[in-house]
RNA sequence: GGAGGGGUGCCCGAGAGGCUAAAGGGGGCGGUCUGUAAAAUCGCUGGCUUACGCCUACGUUGGUUCGAAUCCAACCCCCUCCA
């Protein structure tokens, strides 16, 4: 990654890239980051076992501010997680054990740290856990020194809670954004943190913070938030094809990680390229430009996929994720080599099939997954969705042979424009 | 506690004894067109079956009927009003 966001005013950077949404006094935290370097944090909570696109965007954020010379703290919430975050939500969640928060957060924590840079001489990152410093702390001692500081009613009044005064919270929900407000003081104590940054969800619970600060000690501390982001029509990302966009290739494989970026609206792209990669102005300016004027290039799709896939996989996965790319989509599936079969086809559907088993085209299908039943398989074939080996299939009783297949072994499934199956014969 | 209204397929929502695997939307999946885009347009959208057909499904459990999502009873949830 390149450095040169080094040289731009990073306020301003963050601005222009469509990442402030709120800020507590804006000219006092410009004046305060021009005084040098400041550090900030954001909090993850470990409420699944992977972090998601949403997410990035804050790691991000920490990344920014680390490459503009500040001190980055990523917070894994192995306290907060375990109370459950009722900030916009429109119901209370079940409470997770202690087994699974934790081994959700140490799953996170190894996360975050492939994207910040740990060794940096003068401002290596930091991440730490909540729960260090939460658990050790007795009722009455919370209850007086941090409780007090806080007005029910104001709690009450915050947006973020609004909705959840209708259908209910519990005690333990309503708390949360005590401790919340209690890390951001922990941080100004101890590492004296002076920014707290977060998602636009996370306004209130960081505005809860700033204050605790305040009358507790007596000291400024500064929010940021950034936007949610959603698509140019307000739609929320991934909530098609089984949801989030995360972050663990166990969960979702780099090729489609990489097919999620590439596939991106041309009106989304531009805005995308400013919150996920470090291109500089002119960089996304001339993307910009290029997909105005040439749209069906797709030049700023292709270097939006390779950006991020690299940041979140490192280079070698992402190259493979091209490379699979290409070859389904430009070359001949049939000129494969061998060797690309296996190396590439890791991150597709596959079945393994004995020899013995039946090799009609419908149990194919339903076998690698490509259709949920042998019924829809027909449909689908009937439709002409279903290719195989590079040829669209017509008819619904085909019965493949070992000559059907490349080297004696591979039915590579094409459903649709580009949802690719494979199916492998045992030897 | 009392009085009403309601629970239908992935979601919303019609249906009010047979013509209902259940209108219409949305979503999803495909075809065409394209640029692995958007928009548009067409088709499919419970399972098994070449097909006739069979099975499973309208909150739950029973019942009435040749036949029930539709009628009856009990039960469970949800909403509104009254106390």
């Amino acid at each position: 990654m390149s450095g040169e966001a080094a040289h731009v005013d990073l306020l301003q950077d963050l601005e222009w890239r469509g990442l402030v949404f709120q800020t507590t006094d804006r000219e006092a935290l410009a004046h305060r980051l021009r005084q040098g370097p400041i550090t900030a944090y954001i909090g993850f909570d470990p409420t699944a076992e992977s972090l998601h696109m949403g997410n990035l965007v804050g790691i991000l954020m920490l990344r920014r501010l680390q490459l503009a010379g500040h001190h980055p703290i990523a917070v894994v919430g192995g306290a907060t997680g375990l109370i459950g975050d009722p900030s916009f939500k429109s119901q209370e969640r079940p409470l997770n054990t202690v087994e699974t928060v934790h081994a959700w957060r140490d799953r996170i924590e190894l996360q975050l740290r492939r994207f910040l840079d740990f060794d940096a001489v003068e401002n290596p990152a930091r991440v730490v856990d909540n729960y260090d410093w939460t658990a050790p702390i007795g009722v009455i001692e919370f209850l007086r020194d941090v409780g007090k500081h806080f007005s029910v009613n104001v709690m009450l009044n915050r947006e973020a809670v609004a909705s959840r005064l209708e259908t209910g919270i519990s005690y333990t929900e309503f708390s949360y954004m005590l401790l919340q407000a209690r890390d951001y003081l922990e941080l100004f104590r101890l590492h004296g943190c002076e920014l707290q940054m977060g998602g636009s969800d996370q306004w209130g619970n960081i505005l809860a913070g700033v204050e605790l600060v305040r009358r507790s000690d007596g000291g400024t501390a500064h929010a940021l938030t950034f936007p949610l982001i959603t698509k140019s029509d307000g739609t929320k990302y991934g909530k098609t094809e089984g949801g989030a966009i995360w972050l663990d290739p166990e969960k979702m494989s780099v090729y489609h990680y990489y097919q999620f970026w590439l596939t991106v609206e041309d009106a989304d792209v531009v805005a995308l390229l400013k919150t996920f990669t470090f291109l500089s102005h002119g960089e996304i300016e001339d993307l910009a430009a290029t997909t105005r004027e040439r749209p069906a290039e797709r030049r700023a799709q292709h270097v939006l996929a390779e950006h991020v896939t690299t940041l979140t996989h490192g280079r070698e996965a992402m190259e493979r994720a091209r490379h699979l790319s290409e070859l389904l989509f430009q070359g001949k599936v049939e000129e494969l080599s061998r060797d690309e079969v296996e190396d590439v086809f890791q991150d597709v559907p596959t079945a393994d099939l004995s020899p013995d088993q039946a090799l009609d085209i419908q149990s194919v299908l339903v076998l690698t997954g490509a259709c949920p039943s042998r019924r829809q398989a027909r449909e689908d074939i009937a439709a002409g969705a279903i290719y195989v080996n590079g040829h669209r299939m017509s008819g619904a009783e085909h019965v493949f042979s070992p000559g059907d297949c490349l080297f004696g072994r591979y039915l590579i499934i094409r459903r649709g424009r580009r949802r690719y199956f494979l199916a492998r014969l045992d030897r």
